[in-house]
DNA sequence: TATCTTATTGAAACCGATTTCAGAAACCGA
DNA sequence: TCGGTTTCTGAAATCGGTTTCAATAAGATA
């Protein structure tokens, strides 16, 4: 039979008042021996308070909500270990949903974790309009922070990553190398991550007085196979570099002119925009740009739980910068 | 403010016990009209019954718990998808906590996921005795499915993946092809699974009266790098071919003799063991032995609930089996 | 018509903690 | 010695539901 406090404080012969008060450290006006007894007790029987009695009165349920697309992709894997290392040292649990990109899903998560009474909400949205979306469902003073999105003003907690400068920075370096034939292959240009790449790219090109060409631009969908079918096509305009908007296409490219006997990085320069380096395979390949998932989380979480705790008042939007990381895809082009 | 069953027992001018019953759906003694009556205030004022509220007096929170070492480990990432997949669709939560291979972390997590009263727990392992210990920590009461280890009798709920098939059919497979000089890359021989690896692949060459040769044997330790080692190794006495005990080892082999100038498979072939395929890549090269994960997520959450409703009393062993996925990292010998 | 079921409803107890508030004891200054 | 603080403790209310049990009304039976 499971122990309650009212057991704790018969044996100890004291009320339930003083056993809650000495086990929440209130002991202010509890005197040394008592706060003893009742210390002695609960240790010799191993008592453990029932959490959702506590969470009843106080409240709070020391566990937070996380809604993402799908945990098999590595940004979110690695997302999740940076909010749910912060929220495990801080003693909060981490419930995980995986929304598959589904709207419908999505908001009947986030419903259901207002009922559970969680202390606040990580999510990245699928959401057209993920800020007045969530804010209906959610009860007015949940924290909440978004991730991969960026808000006006002070609406809401955002966390995200600089798109822009990452497909700067990868344009930049092939530029620095002497390349002038640059290809791009760009994502879904409905999606504000791949524009902001792309434009990345352009503004790198206008800025080193390099002309901006149509027919180098190969729009993709962020998949590997985006990538193999933009291989033929860049073989046959002869660039000597390409900036991929992600890894997987950059990969898939790759995989696909090595195939068709182009060599890389000496006929053609690769770059990518993600760093996703596979499981325990240290030697990267690719050159590519950081979007640093670990930290993003774990500033995700922390933004949470301060605002949880009351430490801050205000939302706050937090942009991550982009760096390069050299591998051996790209090289100086042919002269 | 946020409505209490007390407001809406007033708004529908009934008691509270009628609208709790009438959530509940245990309508069979009250009328049509009130029936109707109470589900038109709830629907009107948009009300949610408070989830933690109902824990208190029900003893069921809807939540499971998920303990693994990592889910950045691929295998747990699908193995957790298809937990999630399962529960979610029977309304349950479920709480992820990576232990980091760590004893204390595993115990800790476990010791806190009781407290919270969740209804079920699924623990990948890294214990030592990992039935003694979970069970002196764990509620008697509380249904509990290992995955990745194999129990005596009916001790506790067990799915794991039959390791000594997958050593079998890779090796077989090899010897199917023609090859008799058969290297193989072992785990750590610390570890159940590793062994049973091993134990398959001696086991196919008995049968197959080829006999085990010592400096065939390469150990390992699951990780990319034992693989790039092993094949100088490999390359300097002449095998034919090579099983590697897991994907990332084979993978790692593959690299390291190539840039050896080795091709694969024309002079040597590779089979690994796992099926880790990286995300969004669908072409692919390794010849491989299939674990399914997600299936064994799937099966571990149902065996789960189904033992939290009653349904089954009895705890059940669950094997999966391995099965061959050819790639083209296999081939005959030459001549 | 009197009695016995059966259908319908609600008052009150309960789940197990926290928190408010009041009372008792000890201490203190005049 | 006496009123006023201060220190220590516990009774009871509370959080928001569910469940038990009793009460009432309606219908059935004899």
């Amino acid at each position: 039979m499971k122990l309650t406090i009212k057991d704790i404080a018969r044996i100890a012969n004291v009320s339930p008042t003083t056993v809650s008060r000495v086990m929440n450290g209130k002991t202010e006006y509890v005197t040394q021996e008592t706060q003893e007894r009742v210390l002695k007790v609960i240790e010799e029987t191993n008592y453990q308070p029932n959490q959702i009695a506590r969470s009843l009165v106080t409240r709070e349920t020391r566990t937070i909500g996380l809604v993402l697309p799908d945990i098999r992709n590595p940004f979110f894997t690695e997302l999740s270990r940076g909010i749910e290392d912060y929220a495990n040292q801080l003693g909060y649990f981490v419930i995980l949903c995986n929304t598959d990109h589904k709207s419908e899903k999505e908001i009947q998560y986030i419903s259901l974790l207002k009922d559970k009474y969680i202390d606040g909400l990580i999510v990245v949205s699928s959401l057209e309009n993920p800020i007045s979306h969530i804010k209906k469902i959610t009860t007015e003073n949940t924290p909440i922070v978004l991730i991969d999105h960026k808000a006006n003003d002070e609406e809401i907690n955002c966390v995200y990553f600089n798109n822009y400068q990452g497909g700067y920075l990868a344009t930049k370096h092939l530029i620095d190398l002497g390349h002038k034939n640059i290809g791009c292959i760009t994502g879904p240009l409905h999606v504000q991550s791949a524009v902001e790449r792309f434009n990345g790219y352009k503004d790198a090109l206008r800025d080193n007085n390099i002309s901006f060409k149509d027919e180098f631009i190969f729009q993709g969908n962020y998949r590997y196979e985006d990538g193999i079918e933009s291989a033929k096509y860049y073989k046959s305009i002869g660039v000597t570099s390409i900036f991929a908007s992600n890894d997987l296409m950059a990969l898939g490219a790759n995989q696909k002119l090595a195939e068709l006997g182009v060599k890389i990085p000496e006929d053609i320069s690769i770059v990518g925009l993600d760093n996703i380096t596979p499981i325990g395979i240290s030697d990267s390949f690719l050159t590519t740009i950081n979007q640093p998932f670990y930290e993003m989380g774990k500033t995700a979480c922390s933004l949470l739980l301060d605002q949880l705790k009351g430490l801050i008042q205000t939302n706050k939007n937090i942009q991550f910068d982009a760096t390069l990381v050299l591998g051996k895809s790209t090289a100086h082009p042919k002269k």
